[in-house]
DNA sequence: ATGCTGCTGTGATTTCTGTCACATTTTGAG
DNA sequence: CTCAAAATGTGACAGAAATCACAGCAGCAT
C-alpha cells in the first residue's frame, strides 16, 4: 500500500528518512498492539485498520478512550517515546491493521530537520487533547444510558454501517460497566425503537 | 517580578520578543480568567499564584480537571489559539494571580523561530496530556470517598500546607457532586481519624 | 444582643449501577 | 445430531450517590 497518500503533507526529504528507517507491521484483528507499562521503543503511524485506545487500571478494569485510523498517529507513543518512557496505555487492533513504527532514536532529529514533522505531532497533540476532553465530558457528566447511546453512535460512524458487530460484554468492557447493566440499557432503547437487538450484532435506527 | 527566572530554557530572542509584544495581568483570587466558548486572542504563561482549569457541561455543571502554577502555560489557551477557536475550558484564578499573556498572532512565528519556545509548547502539551490521562483515571476507576481523598491530598500538596480552606460546597463543586455527599464523606473521614473538620478548613493528619 | 446568612450535620427516599444467581437461546465443534 | 461454550434475558438485592427536607450552629452586621 502506499501509505504516501496517507500524510501528503509531509517533505520528501523526511518521506526519505521514514521509507530508509520506519518498519511496517501487521497486527489481526484483535491484538493487543501495546500493552500498559510496556517500554516504547518506536512511534506509531496507523497505514490501515483501526485502533482501540484504552487506558487501564491495576484491578483488571479497561476503559475505551478513542480510535486511531489510518492517518494519524498515537499520541502516547510520541509522548513516551521522546523521553523514553513506558507506556500509559493500551492499544487494540479493532481490525485487521498496518502500522508503521517509527524508531525512538530518529524523534529528536525529524522534530528538528522537518517542520512538517513538528506540524503533524503539534497537530497530533491537539486532537487527541480535544479527544481526551471530549472522553472527560463523557465520564463526569453523562450517565450510563447517555454513554452507551455515544459508544454504539461513534461505533457506527467509524465503520460506516448502521450495524455494531460487538457482543454485551464487549461494550461493558470497554466503559468499564457489566455485561447486564448494558443488557438491560439496551433492552430500554430497543423499547425506545432506537435499536434492534440480534446476537452479537446492534442494529441502530 | 523577574518572570524570566520562571524561564530559564527561553532564548534571549524570544525574550526580548516576549518582554516587547506580551501583556502581563493580574487576576485577583476567584476571578473568571476564561470562559467556555469564550474566543481565545492569546496564550496564557503563569507567574504567581495558582489557577484551576475546569470542564464545564451545559446545565452548569463543572468538573476540576488540574492546577496551573508559576513556570506552566495553559495547554488550552496554545491549542485553541493556534487556530484561532473557542476554549474548551473555564479557568479561575484560586490565589491572587498574576500572567503573561502573549497574543495568539505571535504564535505561528515564534514556533518557527525559537526552538525552546516550540520545545516549550511540545513540554507544555505533554504534561497536561498526562495529567488528563490521570483524571480521565480517577473518574473512571474511583468512587468519590477515593477521589475526594485524591482532592484533598492535591489541595494540601499544592498549597504546601496541611489544611485546605474551603467549603464543602465548593469540594462539592469541584467533584461534580453534591454537598450533602461530600459532608458525610468528610465525617466518614473524620471518623477514620484521616481529617479533622472545622469551618471552612479541613485539617489533614 | 438580635437576627440574618452561610456552613454543616443528618435522616428519609429514590435512582443508578454493580453483583449474584439462574434460565434460555444460539452457535459451532466433534 | 449432540453437547459444550458463548451470548442474552431477568429477577433479586446491595451499595453509591443524588435529592429533599430540616435542624443546629457560627460569624457578622446593625
Amino acid at each position: 500500500m502506499n501509505w504516501k497518500q496517507l500524510f501528503p503533507q509531509f517533505e520528501p526529504g523526511l518521506i526519505e528518512i521514514i521509507e530508509k528507517e520506519a518498519v511496517q507491521r501487521s497486527y489481526n484483528a484483535g491484538d493487543i498492539i501495546m500493552r500498559t507499562g510496556q517500554y516504547i521503543k518506536s512511534t506509531a503511524l496507523v497505514l490501515e485498520g483501526r485502533i482501540k485506545i484504552y487506558r487501564e487500571n491495576q484491578d483488571g478494569g479497561e476503559f475505551l478512550m478513542y480510535y486511531l485510523e489510518p492517518g494519524q498517529a498515537c499520541a502516547v507513543s510520541m509522548i513516551c517515546a521522546i523521553q523514553s518512557e513506558t507506556s500509559e496505555i493500551m492499544a487494540k487492533a479493532e481490525e485487521d491493521t498496518e502500522v508503521l513504527m517509527i524508531p525512538v532514536q530518529l524523534m529528536d532529529d525529524l522534530m528538528n530537520k522537518y517542520k512538517s514533522w513538528y506540524q503533524f505531532v503539534i497537530q497530533t497533540y491537539r486532537s487527541r487533547f480535544d479527544e481526551l476532553l471530549s472522553v472527560v465530558d463523557h465520564i463526569a457528566f453523562h450517565n450510563m444510558d447517555e454513554r452507551l447511546e455515544f459508544y454504539l453512535k461513534r461505533s457506527a460512524d467509524k465503520t460506516g454501517k448502521k450495524t455494531v458487530e460487538v457482543s454485551h460484554q464487549q461494550i461493558a468492557d470497554d466503559l468499564n460497566s457489566s455485561r447486564e447493566v448494558i443488557s438491560r440499557l439496551l433492552k430500554k432503547m430497543e423499547q425506545r425503537n432506537l435499536v434492534k437487538l440480534h446476537r452479537n450484532m446492534i442494529e441502530l435506527i
